[in-house]
DNA sequence: CATCATGTTATAAT
DNA sequence: CATTATAACATGAT
């Protein structure tokens, strides 16, 4: 499920255990979301004090003072989650950490998350630290987004959207948006697309979207195609259109949009 | 039973 | 080497 607003409001839901001390944890036996730190690794978590977290793209990073740090990304079907204290393990509950107010919890039933432990003193990880741009920062700067689109000139501009090395935390349906707002086709090559459209559509989709589901959860404007993409018979939200929206795999994803707003050019 | 799912990554092909 | 394309991963819903 996560993209980038919906990654930032699971990390909301620790807020519960913020300032407070990890008293013990459960780890779950799949091996799976610990497959680059062991799952014994995180007993060094009990003891220490859960400071915040903050998100980059799709990854989270998760301070427990001293130096420790949690990070990881929720894969497709992962989510966070508070429970009390005394919440009893599901079987798709991988990571739970228990303080005197709160259960934290990480689940995820298809494991394509995963968490790492990592030990740093006086601020992130290195590897933090290195992340390129957010679309948010000002260091996202359109001749950033110019050399996305020419280094991959030849790739379809959604596929091109979901690297995320050049656009973090940009997922499916935010891709899908920001073509349905660029009134351009998933399909159109990178190459013929201007930059300086783009860096405006790709920054105002992720801050709205961090100003509603980032927020709250709330809901998205209804004349974005998110709410539209997946319904039945869902169509085309623009005045005066109401075409029926197009589905079609696109490098291994489904992409959706209008067919009479976004020709294929 | 077959298909599909809001993600990432290793590997293959160009 | 750089870029582009595909398959695999694991589980549940339809």
């Amino acid at each position: 499920m996560p993209e980038l607003a919906e990654v930032a409001y699971y990390t909301t839901r620790w807020a519960a255990g913020v300032g407070q001390e990890v008293l013990r944890m459960h780890t779950g036996p799949k091996a799976r979301p610990f497959r680059q730190t062991a799952a014994g690794a995180f007993r060094a978590l009990v003891g220490t004090i859960y400071s915040g977290a903050r998100t980059h793209g799709k990854n989270m990073l998760f301070e427990f003072a001293p130096q420790l740090w949690l990070t990881g990304h929720l894969g497709m079907t992962g989510e966070l989650l508070a429970g009390p204290p005394e919440h009893e393990p599901t079987a798709h509950d991988h990571l739970v950490l228990y303080t005197r107010e709160s259960a934290l919890i990480f689940r995820d039933f298809r494991m394509f998350g995963v968490l790492r432990l990592e030990e740093w003193a006086g601020g992130p990880p290195p590897d933090w630290l290195a992340l390129p741009p957010q679309i948010q920062d000002a260091g996202f700067t359109t001749a950033r987004v110019a050399e996305a689109l020419q280094r991959h000139a030849r790739s379809p501009l959604k596929a091109l959207l979901l690297d995320q090395h050049w656009f973090p935390g940009i997922g499916n349906w935010m891709a899908d948006e920001v073509c349905y707002q660029l009134r351009l086709n998933p399909a159109v090559p990178a190459g013929t697309v201007e930059a300086a459209a783009l860096r405006r559509v790709l920054r105002a989709v992720c801050r709205k979207s961090m100003e509603t589901i980032g927020r709250d959860w709330s809901d998205p404007p209804r004349s974005w195609l998110m709410p539209h993409r997946w319904k039945a018979g869902g169509v085309c939200p623009a005045k005066s259109c109401g075409t029926a929206l197009m589905r079609e795999t696109l490098r291994g994803r489904t992409a959706c949009w209008c067919p009479l707003c976004q020709p294929v050019a």
